[in-house]
Formats: C-alpha cells, structure tokens, sequence
DNA sequence: ACGGAACGGAACGCATTGCTCCTCCGGCAC
DNA sequence: GTGCCGGAGGAGCAATGCGTTCCGTTCCGT
C-alpha cells in the first residue's frame, strides 16, 4: 500500500484543506480570547468554514483547546528565547520582552483557557520549559540592578496578567492602552524606587493555586 | 452584651425572613463577583437560604441584578463624596479614596455586571452621578499639579479596573497584592514623571463604548 | 467518468438554568 | 389545644444553548 502523497506542492481540495488549518487555529485564537466559553460553531463561523471542516481536524472541542494553548506556549518561549539569546543590555531586552509578550497576548491566551481543558503531560512540560526560561530571564534582570529590590517575579506576571485583561472595542482593541499602561508600570518598576511597596511580594505558589479552579465543585 | 433586638427585631419567621434578606444581597454579591453568569441556586445556596426565599424579594434574577448594581454603585457613590468632602491635601485624599474603592471591589461588580441585564434610568442616573463626582475629584487632583500631567482620566479609571482583575484564591483573595499593586501605579503616577508614555490617553468614549459588548455579532 | 476526500450545516440529545408550585413548619389568636 | 397563615424549602418543568453526529453536495484526482 504505497500511498505516499504527502507532497509540499497540494492543489485544489488539498490546499484548501491547508489553508483552512491555518485560519482555524486563528480564528480559535481570536474567538477564544474574546471569550474563552465561547461555542465552537463561532469558531467556525469566524474562521469562515463549516462544522465539519472543525471536527475533520480536531476531534473534540477539548482537543482544540489543547492544540490552541500548545501554540500559545510555544509563541510565548519563543519570546523568551529572543530575549535570552539578545546581546543588548538586560533592562531594554527585558521591557522589549514583555512589550511582545503582550502583543502577542499568549499570557491572555493561557489565562483565559485554564481550566478549560485538562492539560497533558506534554503541556506540562512545556509549560513548566516557558516558567524556566522565565525565571532566568528575570534573574539576569534582577543582577543587573535595574529593577527595584522589592518586586517578586510572581508580581511581574501579576502585572503582566493584570495588564492583559485591559480590552477595548475597536480597530486595535486596546493594544496601545496596553503598551501604554506596560510603559506606565515599567516607571514604576525602574530602580529606585520612590517609595517601598506595601504588603508582601507575590509568591509562584500563589500563582500555581489558579491552575484548578475552574468548574471544581 | 445585651441582645439588642429592636423593634424592627420580630419574633420567629418574621425575624429570620429580615436576616435573610442582609444575608442574600451579600451572598449574591460574593456570588456574582466570583462568577457573573452564577445560576441563582448557587446564590441561594451561599446565603444558606431556599430558592423560594429569594424569588419573594426579588421577582426575577434581573431584578436581583439590579439591586446589586444599585448597592454597588451606591457604595461607589459614598467613597467619592467621603473624599470631595475631606480637607486633606488633594493627592493624599485621593489616594485614600482609590483604595477605599479597590477595598469594596464596587468597581470590579459593576464592569462584571455589565451586559448581565438591563439598565433602568435610575441606575443609569446613578452612574451618571459616579461619573460626575469622579469627575470633579479627578479635576480637584490634577490641579493641585501632584498628578503627571499625560493620563487621563479615563486612563485611572482603566487602571483601576485592571487592578480590580486581580484575584486570587485564599483567604483575602487577593486584596493585599491589590493595594500592593495600586501603590505600585500611584508612584508611576505621581508627578514628575521618569519619561512620557507612549500612545494616546483613553478617552471616556472608548469607557462609554463597552457598555453595549454582551451578546454583539 | 467515477470514487471519495473535504465540506456545509441541519438535527439530535444532553446538560443547565430560571422559575413555579406543592408541601411543610412554626408562631399566634381564640 | 386547634386551626389559620405567612414564610421557607426544594423537586420539577419548560426553555435554551451546547457539543457532536450525520447526511447530502461539491469537485479534485485519476
């Protein structure tokens, strides 16, 4: 049974096929972060197909929410490891760092989906490789003496979600606002600090406490 | 102490009927923070009540949604006039009054009810009274010249809404890091400023424009 | 020309929810 | 004690929305 087709150059009903891929994953992306509980017949609606080129593709709702935070994850290490690979000082590839995270919204993405789907060991792992590269980003910051003292990483990605939340209807749907308010903050976070910051720095066990309580009775 | 039961404190039913009516708008309120699309069983059973005690007070779960929103704008209402009526230096009353605000958590219940029913013309007097006053205080603050002079109001308002996001699951759920990350933004805003932002200020017209998102096409 | 891959979208069954309604309980007048 | 009545509890109903399946259609590839 020598049926290998599996040529880069399709035509006709295979290269829609291809295409349709593609816009599915965005349209998801698009619809889901509007609103996470969103029916899947608006992701097709968006993506401009029908039902079925959905389910040919995916089989479960459950399984495209998977492939969709996989591809958030995978966006937001790719961010991470521009980061770490540049050679300019911490502090500017840092905040150049966040501006296209936030861009990116893959922070919104996984924060809007959780505990939308049960995650598998893969996206565990990749998860837990995004929370590495984190970290060593972040402690080169810190060593470099340009962020005040009394911040956690914990508080950073607080922040980040915080500021990721920011959504307005129209053209670019608040993406300015939300590199104005990264820039406000970023201020606020540049040593020295004016004043120190009540209460205590966040903790990552207080982050990781999130990754459950969606539907639990 | 002595058991001070008033005259409105009735004997038997009558005196568990008035407990319960305090007890289901605060349930209601924790309810609907935690999650606006809540089925109203779940408020019943937060209030430690039947679902037939709460449908003898409100006619229908709109209605409670109202007389939420209405106590909530209302404590809203209160915090502003506390700080317009304080002879405190300007930025420090005004500091003192966005935590009151972040701490009652009126602003995070009404940005999560909004679209969730149908507004009356006295609530939307109401918010059309908020907004003055917030108004008038913020005036009050940028003249005394302690504000950086490129946010806007509009701006605060989308700040606070952020912050008002943040929420954790433990026992203060999250009204620490709120304060922590409110002193956090009030550095940024506090004149002079480290450099100007970037983009433009938020105008209230993009605020006013997502009063209408709830079920759009 | 024909087999079948990919498609669009109606239809189905299930889960959830707002609301109604019947039943029961406890205080009060007599 | 006894019967009445306001109020509470919670099962049940009808409507709605959802994920998934299924079937008829289109059109590429051979």
């Amino acid at each position: 049974m020598a049926e290998e087709q599996n040529r880069s150059s399709l035509s006709g009903r295979r290269a829609e096929a291809q295409r349709n891929d593609g816009r599915i994953l965005d349209a998801a992306r698009a619809v889901f972060l509007a609103d996470p509980e969103a029916p899947i017949a608006k992701v097709a609606v968006q993506a401009g197909v029908g039902i079925s080129a959905l389910y040919r593709r995916y089989p479960s709702k459950e399984h495209l929410l998977r492939a969709l935070a996989e591809d958030g994850l995978n966006r937001y290490i790719a961010d991470l490891e521009t980061a770490l690979a540049s050679a300019d000082a911490p502090w500017d590839t840092y905040v150049a760092c966040l501006a296209r995270v936030i861009d990116g919204q893959s922070q919104a993405l996984a924060q809007r989906l959780a505990g939308t789907f049960t995650p598998t060991p893969e996206l565990s792992a990749l998860a837990m490789r995004a929370g590495k590269l984190a970290e060593t980003l972040f402690q080169r910051v810190r060593r470099s003496g340009e962020l005040r003292g009394d911040v956690s990483e914990a508080d950073v990605t607080l922040l980040l979600e915080m500021i990721a939340f920011i959504e307005l209807p129209g053209a670019d749907g608040g993406a300015a606002l939300r590199h104005r308010y990264l820039a406000l903050l970023l201020q606020a976070l540049h040593a020295p600090a004016e004043a120190p910051l009540p209460g205590r720095p966040a903790r990552q066990s207080d982050l990781a406490a999130r990754w459950r309580t969606a539907g639990t009775v």
